[in-house]
RNA sequence: GGAGAGAUGGCAGAGUGGUCGAUUGCGGCAGUCUUGAAAACUGUUGAGGGUAACACCUCCGGGGGUUCGAAUCCCUCUCUCUCCGCCA
């Protein structure tokens, strides 16, 4: 949610900002910043009013002691009239406040200056690119294909005992997932994140706190009975530990990191481009996030862009990085850097890892602030990043590293798996 | 699931209608003392809005009500704890 005083302030600049994400802001930042200078009014007359009422009251109170009920009873009717007007006006305040938050939280977060103007995912910028693209040998399958010839993943299992969308991992593909998601926990904890091991159920606050409602409500999983959220992502839960906190400027910049399976429900989704892994219902993923000294966000945006791609080095997939043109970002996302690698089989780049700075959009819903020294508390920047997603992952490594003789497991995940081959 | 108790400042814990944004202790910060530290002593120490700075307004789990006046009374919701039952 953007800050009030900002659109106070810079009216014109945030309306023109918000014309990369391609969001009406004339419409939208105009009469909010109006309903904003009545509602200012209103609460000036009401706070007059109230402190009118509230040193008649502590004359009564000082009347009565002394004795004197007559002159106090003069002043209670003085009172009661004041009381009536209080009243209206606080119903004219409270409905200009319903109205501009139900305006704010419609406005998507400003796109930092170095995001490129586009609509579609064509006009991202790719920023860089790593390792070759793979020749595969004769006959080779996408990973649908290997993950039935190798009994590494049952999909029409999961069918059965759920629904399309929920995999079940099995054998050696089962030891694949616990053995990346080990290793992205490692490498996260070698870089100074603290693990934490969030519930993947969530409530309403967190889910507005971090941005998932009221906007994608339907993209997440609801349990009625106990008005609780399936996670969408390890971010809900993990930046939601510092809703309402004060932290003190020396404890930044916070990393921690956790795994967690994620729910999406994904309505809307079809065709090829759900086959396989390539897109789920419920999938695994570590995720790293970062509360930041506004100073130092964008910095450590690129520390942690720098961060995935060392993983994805490490694992030999080839991959590409790119920063997200304004139509494609998210609505809480001031900078969005994608990470895609390459499957060879499906001859496709496959999103992994989507790495973003919410700036001050996230904390100001979070109320997640920071002091320096003994000044007034400011808000923190909070950014995340996937470290990684991982049915993309496998689906890359399978189809990747395929040979006649089997699937190669890269060096690096070798200690984890037990394993060099899958055959 | 049954019964009961409770929710107050970073924490502990007072406060049952009138200068209570809140006694006190601990913790934190600053100072005195000390070669330094500890101890002791003194002072200071919530958040938001508002202001040039004051003033002023709001917040004692959330929401609503009674009253001139509510942390204190009433209603309601949520959560926590204790005991019993069940249980990985």
């Amino acid at each position: 949610m953007l800050q009030l005083q900002t659109i106070r302030e810079s009216k014109d600049e945030v309306i023109r900002r918000l014309a990369k994400k391609h969001f009406d802001g004339p419409k939208f930042i105009n009469e909010i910043a109006r309903i904003d200078s009545e509602r200012r009014k209103t609460l000036t007359e009401l706070e007059t009013i109230k402190a009118e009422a509230n040193a008649l009251a502590k004359q009564i109170g000082e009347l009565m002691k002394s004795g004197k009920k007559a002159e106090a009873d003069d002043i209670k009717n003085k009172s009661v009239a004041l009381k009536d007007s209080e009243k209206k006006l606080q119903e004219v305040l409270a409905a200009f406040e319903e109205e501009q938050f139900n305006l704010l939280v419609q406005v998507p977060n400003l796109p930092n200056e170095v995001v490129p103007e586009g609509r579609t995912p064509a006009e991202n910028a790719t920023v860089f690119t790593h390792g070759d693209i793979p020749k595969l040998h004769e006959g080779a399958v996408p990973h649908w294909d290997l993950a039935a010839k190798y009994d590494l993943i049952d999909f029409e299992l999961g069918v059965k005992l759920t629904g399309a969308g929920f995999p079940v991992y099995k054998n050696k593909g089962a030891k694949l997932q616990r053995a990346l998601i080990n290793f992205f926990l490692d490498r996260a904890a070698q870089a100074g994140y603290m693990e934490v091991q969030p519930p993947i159920m969530v409530n309403k606050d967190s889910g507005f706190g971090t941005g998932q409602l009221p906007d994608k409500e339907g993209q997440m999983y609801h349990v009625t009975v106990d008005d609780l959220y399936l996670i969408p992502t390890a971010e809900v839960p993990i930046t939601n530990i510092y809703r309402d906190v004060i932290l003190k400027a020396e404890e930044l910049p916070v990393k921690n990191c956790g795994y967690t399976p994620c729910f999406r429900r994904e309505a809307g989704s079809y065709g090829k481009d759900v086959r396989g892994l390539n897109r789920l219902h419920q999938f695994d993923k570590v995720e790293i996030v970062q509360i930041a000294h506004p100073s130092k966000s964008y910095e450590i945006l690129e520390e942690m862009r720098h961060y995935v791609a060392g993983l994805l080095k490490e694992l030999g997939l080839p991959f590409r990085t790119l920063l997200l043109c304004g139509g494609d970002m998210s609505f809480a996302s001031a900078q969005t850097y994608d990470m895609e690698v390459y499957s060879a089989a499906q001859e496709k780049w496959l999103e992994v890892s989507s790495v973003s700075n919410f700036e001050a959009f996230q904390s100001n819903r979070l109320k997640l602030r920071f002091r320096e020294g003994n000044e007034k508390p400011q808000l923190a920047h909070t950014l995340n990043g996937s470290a990684l997603a991982l049915p993309r992952i496998v689906a890359a490594l399978l189809e990747n590293n395929q040979t006649p003789e089997g699937i190669i497991i890269p060096e690096v995940l070798r200690p984890y798996t037990g394993f060099d081959k899958i055959s």
